[in-house]
DNA sequence: TTGTATGCGTTATCAA
DNA sequence: TTGATAACGCATACAA
């Protein structure tokens, strides 16, 4: 900055206005350092500016697991929406542990992020210790829960659950299934689980305590969880997979055993995506905003850095998607 | 710091070795500061420290599209090993445009990122300038081109289309059809298309003009790609497809069209994935190391900023899964 | 509209 | 093994 000042004639603090508030500084005298700029590519140092203004643009994103693709709408709302606005993202996967969430929120907090946008929901008392400490902005996107850390911006994994229950009752369905991903650690799955037998009760319905499983994530370890299940009672007429693909591996698994779906058995996805619209039969799933979740929990972020910090609890909502499958 | 220090009645110099040498204090100064950190729950500005140490352990990413699942498995595999060496992954999509990577690089820079991985690898002029200048480590690795910025971490498409032509031609097939994503800005699509009718040659097969095409992304799109191929070349008898999902897409079509895969007319894909191994008939696709390609990635950048630079060109390899689709 | 003086919180360097 | 000092490159605050 100093060799652009030089070069320009100016001060450095002119050289320092051209990048951030060129508005500021005469039409000739901004043409003259620009040039200057470009002629000897002068990249600035965003360290040292971050430090002087104590400010940075750094957003950090906190994910269960980068495998999920699932998650990649929602990353590509926030992306979207950071780069417009000339933010950067930070970004990285706890495994699903809280342990490790935390020890990223303080590696994030020593980089000074403005803001932090955490997918999970279930945290270590440490994690909310430094994160109110640190007064920055912070947004929750999994699961819309009643006391989140500050923002939130997501959809009732519960309700879901509940109107999937009724949407089996309505379809004349009478002695469902629940197939979930592993629980521990995992908010989302268990408000859905919770909220689906919720919405049976209601519904009048009773479920079978073998027609509730646990499984892995991943096609095959679906595909085997639907064999275990079937075995254990083999009387179930409508299943509901909640987790990134379980849905599909079940399918395959009812195609391999000659099983008809809907007539024999029905099938119903927790997360809807292209896969599960195409397959045959198209699967009823739910559906919920994931690229509009990413785009909120990033402008909640950039108003807050911006000076226009406001509470938010966003409740983006979902709807069914009846297709073939039930 | 200063706090710190205070509190444990030493100077600030010491409370920084406390963090980043603490091999080199005495063992009971060391226990006396790490206390008082963890007493006043002290988290340290890294921004400063990046600054004075002119070093930071930010590691930058740009992919093509964020939303490709390809590339979970290759972003997972950086992750894991930022994450052990205590590095932060910089993360953002370029929409495929060497103009907007451009951006993006120049803003990494500035952010004095020390090392940064780029999946594709078309540049602009703007783009290998300043990367140079900068003279910090990149490593691509979308494709093994022959004169990589730097280093580069991949395989080869071309070499993965040429395989796929010839089991092709030894399983027998005679007229054969090649789906690909729009080729223009992908130079992985363009030598993988390059790589097959190369193959052909190679094995004395031709292709039909009307059996290349170019499809927009997407499972759909794929579908109606297919529709199109099997109007324009009726008599196509296995169809090579080239990006993430279309061999999905082009199979769902198929079967909508009551043809039989493999025996009405063959399929196979230039991606491998969990779901086109489980569908019905399993899809036969080049398989390459996605997870591993970003760990050597990864390693080579982190390896670079410890000081331990060399060149770098990795040949991870691939091979044809022959499923029940050819 | 532009410039001067100062400080951001840490680490490199050198000295003790 | 520890400390004093200066410096990193920029932006804030204030002055002109």
């Amino acid at each position: 900055m100093k060799e652009v000042a030089r070069l320009a004639g100016v001060s450095t603090m002119t050289v320092s206005r051209a990048l951030t508030s060129p508005g500021r500084l005469s039409e000739q005298t901004l043409r003259r350092v620009r040039e200057v700029i470009d002629r000897i590519g002068y990249v600035p140092n965003r360290v040292a500016g971050n430090l002087s203004s104590d400010r940075t643009t750094l957003v950090a994103l906190i994910v269960p697991n980068l495998r999920n693709a699932i998650l990649a709408e929602t990353i590509k709302g926030i992306n979207d929406v950071l780069f417009k606005h000339d933010f950067q993202l930070m970004i990285s996967d706890c495994a699903n542990s809280p342990v490790i969430e935390e020890k990223l929120v303080r590696t994030y907090l020593a980089q000074q992020v403005c803001g932090i946008i955490l997918h999970n929901t279930m945290h270590t008392p440490g994690t909310k210790t430094v994160l109110r400490a640190a007064g920055i902005p912070c947004v929750e996107t999994g699961n819309l829960i009643a006391s989140p850390l500050d923002m939130i911006v997501s959809y009732s994994n519960s309700a879901a659950g509940s109107a999937m229950a009724r949407h089996f009752a309505e379809r004349g369905y009478r002695r469902p299934g629940l197939i979930t991903l592993k629980i521990r650690d995992r908010e989302r799955i268990r408000a859905a689980r919770r909220g689906f037998l919720a919405g049976l009760r209601t519904a009048g319905l009773s479920i079978d305590r073998n027609a509730i499983l646990e499984v892995d994530a991943g096609l095959e370890s679906a595909g085997k969880g639907m064999a275990q299940l079937l075995e254990a009672a083999p009387r179930t007429d409508a299943v509901y997979l909640v987790g990134d693909v379980l849905a599909a591996g079940a399918l395959f698994e009812c195609q391999r055993r000659g099983l008809r779906v809907p007539d024999d058995i029905a099938l119903a996805s927790s997360d809807d995506s292209e896969w599960l619209a195409n397959l045959i039969p198209a699967m009823t799933t739910v559906r919920y905003p994931r690229y509009e979740i990413g785009v909120q929990a990033a402008q909640a972020i950039v108003d807050s850095a911006l000076g226009r910090r406001h509470p938010l609890r966003l409740d983006l909502g979902f709807e069914i998607l009846q297709r073939q499958s039930t």
